[in-house]
DNA sequence: TTCAATGCAAATATTTTGCAATTCG
DNA sequence: CGAATTGCAAAATATTTGCATTGAA
């Protein structure tokens, strides 16, 4: 089972990361894995919770926590933030990519970023700060929702 | 009284503001907007709480939360989103303009953006989404922190 | 004088922790 | 078997709401 978006991972190889950093592989945290791996969609952990515990009915939203807390501390996944909502997360893709967002659905891509070199070198010598890090995400409406959209009137 | 980063807007302004959008002029909001428009820092509820507390001993932070709701709808104020914490408010400058923020004080500056229209019209055409709104926010260590650090090596 | 605004207390919503039972390796 | 993991219940956080009192206009 490949990820959405063909970003060369899969639920396995999550798994098997786990392993590698001494983590047990239990039902429970498939069923997590499976659910997150999937989803096309920016998902919070009581949608999680809810979506996997279709297929592993005993599992708890404890559980949802705790996994998504192990799989962003291995890099598996990230947190996005959102105007109203900063507890949603997506598989993380290889490289440093931007997030293009639906505000209506919470269907993602990651799109190639500018490269903002020149733009942080300036701004370090503006202002005395040293950079470290970016955040550049995208807000819009996907074709699906455009579509639905235009449906309704 | 002016802000920090000589904006151009001052305390009297966002009272008047708030009284032609028929918000009446208390001590409490007096007392809340002086924290917020000097503060060099991005400051949460709380802290804004705590040092308006020393104005004005009677606030509660029920009133905090309520006046920080007006400044945001009045476009005064803007919600700044960190990793672990998004419910920090920073004042509003005219344009659009990109933060860049200290983690290790939350000290703030604006600066201009990159021009992304071009990023954008791509972006459009690959996924078949409608762009909206982006955010671009650089993190970083400020001068006085920089400094503070050297002195502690 | 009137009604918006306040501040307390209580209610919500969300996330974390303690712990006995379970299950992976 | 032993230790990691689970899921429940309870605790801790953060934010919002209800309501009687206060105070701005």
């Amino acid at each position: 089972m490949t990820c959405n978006q063909d970003c060369g991972k899969n639920s396995q190889e999550w798994m098997a990361a786990l392993r590698a950093n001494g983590y047990r592989l239990t039902d429970a945290r498939k069923a997590v894995v499976d659910v997150v791996i999937n989803s096309r969609e920016v998902l919070r952990p009581a949608e999680v919770f809810e979506i996997a515990k279709k297929k592993y009915p005993k599992l708890g939203l404890v559980t949802v926590y705790r996994t998504i807390e192990k799989l962003e501390e291995l890099g598996l996944i990230q947190r996005v933030h959102r105007e109203q909502d900063c507890q949603a997360f997506v598989a993380t893709r290889a490289g440093h990519n931007h997030l293009l967002l639906c505000t209506e659905c919470g269907r993602y891509v990651y799109f190639e970023g500018e490269d903002l070199g020149d733009l942080f070198t300036s701004i370090e010598k503006d202002t005395g700060y040293v950079t470290q890090d970016h955040w550049l995400q995208i807000f819009g409406i996907c074709p699906v929702c455009q579509q639905e959209m235009g449906d309704d009137q």
